[in-house]
DNA sequence: CTGTTAGCGCTTTCAC
DNA sequence: GTGAAAGCGCTAACAG
């Protein structure tokens, strides 16, 4: 099979752990065994198995991530954020997908443990929070994008509220007074805080907050698709949709090719994440970004800092956010009355 | 720390060794001391040790995948398809990014290799295949998606030359006649065979091939945007375009959008391989799917085989195909003289 | 600075 | 059917 610690030693007329010492960098073997080690080793085209050396170390060299899916653009770079950082650093990453899915998610949180990975990254479902509690007294872990709320992990958090503030802002200021909500459940941080966002936004604009115009859901299409038609079907229909639910814009973009509503002549719309789709779907549609790229490499951080600092206790856990961005492009306009999602023209949607 | 088979053996007054045997379901204690063990363990919350079981039995449980990037719609479902099945097995994936670039294919390789993963399905550059080879030789390895000339190992392929040729027909069946081709380079696999399956098509029909109509380039969208603007630049602008290269397919979408060409009314689209974002695009897109999820299962399937086969040796090497299914929607309509994108209107571009 | 020794947790001969 | 013992490849005391 492969050649050990053993064969190089042997190659030397050293001992095994001369040779480990020389090659693992101890700097406790004179400059030349070293150097002479280091030569054989590669002659022999030694390479040491991370496998032993776990068993003995403890470590794995592997790191898990655990995310709800790849179809959501912000887990997709998140991956490949994580992924490239660690390489670099001689780690391996475990992509784990849970579907977020409360047993699933338990499930591999036992696979990832028993696999021994020296750090974890978790987007929770927030349901599993005594297991993570546990598993956190065995390995570095930091949540991401979501909180648990069963748990008081390190925590890397968008900041969900500001961003939907700050994209309400923008409709408001655009002249919209009726904005439909399309957001993520109100039992995950994002749907709550970007919820919270929205009503902030609204209340600073002055307009009341109508309860019909938001809808709280799932994180699929059929969520967006479903809300986006309800909206459309008031009899006063908002002129302005923010779509805070990444999984819900697919739904909704549907929804609208469906009713032949053209964006943003007929309906501004306002969606939350960045994708490169959006920025060549035509109409450009215009953001609130998340930051994924900027939140993953914090999480890479603070995981790191964990590691390094195993053990030294006391370390004071903390949420970190980073901080939202609108992104304006071409899906939104000034609210104009003869548009036909505004309510001045709510009889008018018999066309469709 | 956790819970070792010597506590479990201790706990239940047996030797270590009865414990393994009674654990491992190898059949060979009595049916009480298994049933016994079996309850104690999981009263001691007994879970093994992945890493100290493959030191021994030289098997990671862990096997790699190594794609190009998540960007890309196919390598998403594939990355998803890959863990669930695996997983399901006891199998953790190793998801490996290399951005089809050979250095860090082969690097990567490594790494996975110390990992001593128990299987390995690798998208590859083409340009390792003395690298893979050699692995194969230790670990039972697929290939998916391209071919490595350089290597005859096990391969899982779309068939992208009835795929090219079947989408190209349904143009030419529409009557079109210059039919623009952006495809993928020339040392892919799948970047010759849509070009073949393309001139076939064409052929067929007895429409002469026109070299200015085909721009093969790289696997990005800038390839898609400055090869759809050479396209639409010429005097004799095609009247419908083929995007048989998936990550150029946004450049193109760019390109439409920037000159305000109306699809399938200027210019017919036929894209490839399958996203959720070309059902929803309006118009939604037609597309030749590639069958990323089957493509993906068969290439499961048989590097299963191949580790269960380990050793058998040789076991017939051969190459798969997994059909390509051509998926009407909205982005085409037969030829009009009169469209824009005809080369009977070439002179109206100055619209633009 | 280097060699000897003892495991990490598990599987697997080999005896009984 | 079960126990004792060896060892996978490596690291880390412990002596010299």
């Amino acid at each position: 099979m492969s050649v050990t610690l053993k064969d190089v030693a042997l190659a030397a007329r050293v001992s095994i752990s001369t040779a480990s010492r020389a090659l693992g960098g101890s700097g406790l073997t004179s400059e030349r065994t070293q150097q002479r080690l280091t030569r054989i080793a590669r002659e022999l085209g030694y390479r040491p198995n991370p496998i032993a050396r776990g068993l003995k170390t403890g470590q794995s060299r592997l790191v898990g991530l655990l995310v709800h899916n790849l179809a959501n653009a912000s887990f997709q770079v998140m991956a490949e954020v994580v992924q490239a950082r660690l390489k670099a650093l001689g780690y391996q990453m475990l992509l784990c997908i849970a579907g977020d899915d409360p047993q699933l998610e338990s499930d591999t949180l036992t696979t990832l443990a028993d696999h021994r990975v020296d750090g974890l990254i978790v987007v929770p479902t927030g349901k599993n929070g005594a297991r993570l509690t546990a598993l956190a007294n065995e390995i570095p872990i930091v949540c991401l994008v979501r909180r648990d709320d069963g748990t008081d992990l390190e925590t890397v958090l968008a900041d969900d509220s500001e961003g939907a503030f700050v994209g309400t802002r923008y409709l408001t200021g655009l002249g919209h007074r009726r904005i439909g909500l399309i957001v993520g459940r109100p039992d995950t941080t994002s749907g709550r805080e970007r919820l919270s966002g929205y009503v902030r936004a609204l209340r600073e604009a002055s307009i009341p907050v109508d309860d019909t115009l938001i809808h709280a859901g799932h994180f699929e299409p059929e969520t967006g698709a479903a809300s986006c038609r309800k909206l459309l079907d008031l009899t006063e229909p908002p002129s302005a949709i923010f779509v805070a639910n990444h999984e819900a814009t697919l739904g909704v973009l549907r929804v609208t090719a469906e009713r032949g509503l053209s964006i943003p002549d007929d309906l501004s719309l306002l969606c939350y994440e960045h994708s490169p789709w959006f920025e060549w779907h035509r109409p450009a549609i215009s953001i609130v970004d998340n930051g994924a790229r900027d939140l993953a490499n914090l999480a890479v951080d603070r995981l790191l800092h964990r590691m390094d600092a195993k053990g030294n206790g006391a370390d004071s856990v903390r949420e970190y956010r980073v901080g939202a961005r609108l992104v304006i492009r071409d899906s939104c306009r000034p609210f104009d009355p003869a548009a036909r999602g505004s309510s001045a023209t709510k009889l008018s949607r018999s066309k469709a």
